[in-house]
DNA sequence: AATGAATGAGCCTTCATTCAT
DNA sequence: GATGAATGAAGGCTCATTCAT
């Protein structure tokens, strides 16, 4: 029952699929309708059927890819509420590393363009479903650093931390262009990576904390 | 008399201005050279004269630009290397950040919008300039983590301290488009931000270094 | 009924016929797909959709030409395989000069510029199409030379036969200019240049056999 | 005395001469003036400077080329005038064609695409300077033809002699593209070629004034 | 409903020619 | 006189979108 899908039904999920990817690996511009429909397989007016323009599909195809990896990395990472605030700001570091050097997230690789080239297409649905586990990431981090913390702060320490995670998603980009000898070694290890980015912040964190409660 | 130049040069370089800004701005693809040439106050086919094409043009201008950038900032920081390594590596540290959060530094938002979309124009130059900075910054680390430290350790905290640095254009970039309210707010203390960052990563730093030598 | 094409075969169609045409006048460079499409009545996107790009609307229109005129013109020229070789051969150049003749036999003038000027783009394809009638008429001569006739003889005999022919397209074309009134009278009558250049050729073609055979 | 030129001259010189070559190989409309004035070691306003534009530069390279292979190859094949009108014509004929043959008798390469494109810039001064040679060999055919031969065959016999001929200009082009196994074997001997060209076409001739006389 | 065909705007590039020393 | 710099027109190609079945 819950597959009973019309052709058409079929063929717009197909549009998600293959738009969500492409435009993960070559951002809006550079993908092009074409391309998009010969991979899923449709014709050239499809996209425009289906959903009127361009930049309607590739916020549907955003969300659409989005959603899904929502349900794969739940992002408290699994950590219950009653854990400390420390476990709980782990676990959420855990999740997004994960999530993001998943091969299939392609939500982040967007969301990586994006942030490197607003296409303003993306600003209102971005700020709606990142803008949450944004506060709830500053919630914890306040918890973290201390009632004396200011708001600078924290600000700065969801910096810290979203910054790393984000770094990933250069670094998989490096290696897969033609990576010469020099560059930067590719991190295979992301549960490794996710386990040094705790270590470094939370020891960031302690550090401000002190500091800040011995002033 | 210093700045005696010809009338060609005159024009090369205005080219090279304006197209390292709104390259910066727009990225390769989006950027138009008849945009370019129109604020340049020249003719569309200048580009094609003094650098044949769109492509050795937008090298061109991102060098230009990153040599310029680089009087300004030098990456020690102007630390001498007398100073101690956690003091060398914090001055390449604050040097990093001023230099990216200068609205002026238009080849750092070049690189950025690079390693979201690479264009395989600047792989080599981009190599060539910037990974000698990256060596440098290994070496610190190395000093910093001791002798026991591995080159995974290293590689992560290099990628920890550089992820940091370069959230700093995602926030910029957000803070210039229409921010609503919700967004998270703009940083505008660069100083302040470079200290956390210094600050912050020294305590990552310091608790790998505990953490190994007492394993 | 059989002539049930589609609208998109029309139009293809149209592009074919205008192109050969044109192509044949102009020639690859200096033709324009502007002046092809506004002659064939469509827009000037309709290469690129039909045929992908100019280069390959050159191949394709020549290619179209030719078999066209191969219908029209068969290269034996009606004369069977019971016939004396000489008569064969006759027949051949009787068919070649009709055919290149021809006012609207656009697929010679075509090789006419590229021989004076190839593109590469119809080298291999000219070979595929052109070679085999080369092969039958080396092998005619052949026989009309007699066994004792050397290589050489035969290409030299065949470039004399193919020369003559081809010199008619110089012809028509100088008398297509403003024909200044000491130019070449132009050659009207076809057939009896036809006629011309059998007997004058097999006047040639006898005097090397008995030379050779006398030697 | 006669080498006294000025810088000028010089330079016009050396424009003339790489002209000819560059529009042999290239043609009118591929050749470009940027190539011309590079090859020959100038600036790109020296076309415009010593000839007023392409057109003019055009024609005098031809005119150039043309006087300087007169000198070389005498258009009679230095062939006496109290020869016979036979040996008279052969002279002719081997003139012709050595002169093609020559890699650097760029006129004819000329005269070879102007006869397959008309340029219009070459019309004037090609019947100029080629019409005469063509009345003294139409004036050969008509003593070798004999008194009863009308003037559509000595039209038709000129026309299969130059045919020949031209036919050189075919093949060498051929051979020196990417020559295929098929194609046909290069004419390496050209002394043998005209030798040909004069047996086949006095044969053709013989055999037209025997047909003539005897009908 | 769904698709192949058609379209027009925009971009980069080339190149002969002209300008201004 | 001679040259480097500048210019404008034109061409081919791409691509999102719309048309017409």
């Amino acid at each position: 029952m819950t597959d009973v899908k019309t052709k058409a039904e079929k063929t717009r999920n197909r549009l998600l699929v293959t738009a969500s990817r492409i435009f993960a690996e070559k951002g809006f511009q550079m993908a092009t309708i074409a391309e998009i429909c010969e991979q899923a397989e449709t014709n050239i007016a499809s996209v425009n059927y289906h959903f009127r323009d361009k930049e309607t599909l590739y916020a549907e195809a955003w969300r659409f890819a989005f959603n899904h990896e929502l349900l794969r990395y739940p992002p408290d990472g699994n950590v219950g509420a009653d854990a400390s605030a420390e476990e709980r700001l782990a676990g959420r570091i855990r999740a997004l590393i994960l999530r993001i050097s998943d091969e299939q997230s392609y939500s982040f690789a967007i969301i990586h363009k994006e942030m490197a080239q607003p296409t303003r297409l993306l600003s209102a649905i971005l700020e709606a479903e990142i803008n949450p586990q944004r506060l709830k990431m500053l919630a914890l981090l306040a918890e973290c650093l201390g009632e004396k913390a200011n708001e600078q702060q924290i600000q700065f320490c969801h910096a810290s931390i979203v910054g790393q995670c984000f770094h990933l998603l250069r670094l998989k980009r490096m290696q897969s262009s033609d990576s010469l000898s020099t560059l930067p070694k590719p991190i295979n290890d992301q549960q490794a990576f996710a386990e040094h980015v705790v270590q470094f912040s939370l020891a960031g964190i302690h550090a401000l904390r002190t500091q800040t409660e011995t002033t």
